[in-house]
DNA sequence: TTGTAAATGATAGTAACACTATCTTTGCAA
DNA sequence: TTGCAAAGATAGTGTTACTATCATTTACAA
């Protein structure tokens, strides 16, 4: 059984989709590699060119330019991380357990999907680790906010936030506790291998104990009295 | 009485030391606001030194690049930062007074320091939220934290988490959950005015909610039996 | 089979950016 | 007054981030 995974993106993104041809499908394929060899700031079009064997122009009819390329990988990832979390969540409807559930896919690393053949998942995760927040931290936030190109993460944290209601109905922070839960997964991890003194796992360097720490900072604040 | 509030800082975030001449502190002024105006990546140092007054080559004596600059502006937001905390905590016994002391710092608006004359506190602030986390978010994390250039921030983060120890000798994850209430006092600002639906403050827009979360997050985790 | 349009390839060019080099002037101190 | 460091002035280089143009291939439809 052989089954595709197609993502549908935002147009905005891209000025063709690169689903929709080989060119497309070994852009997305090679940036992610790149960026995940020379980071963000050092990939260039110019590289990313060469290294599938076309030009600069023609990476330009498909992106706009680079940050719209990480705007693009970076939507495909949390959209792919919410089709992760409603597959693995599924029938679960112990809401505490779905929410470990949810950390474990937020704080652990993936494998590669092979229904996604151009896309390297394990990859992936480890440059939104690094680049994923650089997509919004920009002068232009509100403006690509108000073209939804933020959608994937906000839904995802909306999701998130709703099971963190179906804890405790009474919690009052469960969008900000979401969102510190997806961005703590990956800047704890970041920190855990870049700057260790900044977290309390630098000795096993162990992804499981990020899991821990995640889940008794969410669970004593659902359980708590406040 | 007028007092100067000198930091020392770290020589090889620098070329020659800012703080020494007139031109260095215009330098550490005017980037502080043009970086605020037109965010990092549109912030260069031809545009710096039109609104010195001097040339690209008069910053390049002081800066080997604009990447270092900012290191050396975020350097130094956390090493003041250190100062106002020991300064507030200074004297008080409770730990858990100390740390909501802490979070109120962190998170709320600061006003300008009249002891630093060439350093506009409020803005830096700002700046720090939005392009703070660029200056780690590189491939040149390890390198860089080799040569100590991340001291400030890991020195709050230490004091930080022995606070945390004082009010819970057995919470196993202070270092962690230093670096979380840090992070996240400026990513919950960012999304608020930016990215509302990532927060539950969106309607207020008001930072006394962000404090109520990070203590209720906080002091939930420290007073549970985990 | 040919016609047509879309995608791609190939090449060129521009403005801005990120530096480096060098030479001159200024200020101030021994 | 000489000497030397800081700053100013100017120029130049390689790269980046694009844009434009035209030729070639492909794909499918008449």
């Amino acid at each position: 059984m052989e089954i595709q995974l197609q993502i549908k993106m935002n147009e905005k993104l891209f000025l063709r989709d690169p689903e929709q041809s080989e060119l497309g499908k070994k852009i997305i394929l090679h940036s992610i590699q790149l960026i995940h060899l020379n980071g963000f700031e050092a990939f260039t079009f110019k590289k990313l060119a060469e290294a599938i064997g076309t030009t600069e122009a023609g990476i330009y009819r498909y992106f706009e330019n680079k940050h719209r390329l990480l705007m693009y990988i970076t939507a495909w990832y949390w959209s792919w991380l919410e089709y992760r979390v409603a597959f693995h969540t599924h029938n679960i409807k112990d809401p505490v357990v779905k929410l470990k559930m949810v950390i474990k896919l937020l704080a652990t690393t993936v494998e590669d999907d092979s229904r996604t053949s151009y896309v390297d998942e394990s990859i992936l995760h480890q440059i939104i680790i690094t680049e994923g927040s650089k997509a919004y931290l920009t002068k232009r936030v509100s403006e690509d906010n108000k073209d939804h190109l933020f959608k994937p993460y906000k839904d995802l944290c909306a999701v998130i936030g709703n099971m963190i209601l179906e804890c405790n109905p009474q919690y009052k922070y469960p969008k900000s506790l979401a969102s510190t839960i997806i961005e703590m997964a990956h800047f704890q991890n970041f920190f855990m291998n870049n700057l260790p003194s900044l977290t309390d796992f630098g000795k096993n360097k162990d992804e499981a104990e990020i899991v821990r720490f995640l889940e008794t900072l969410v669970f004593s604040s659902l359980h708590s009295a406040h």
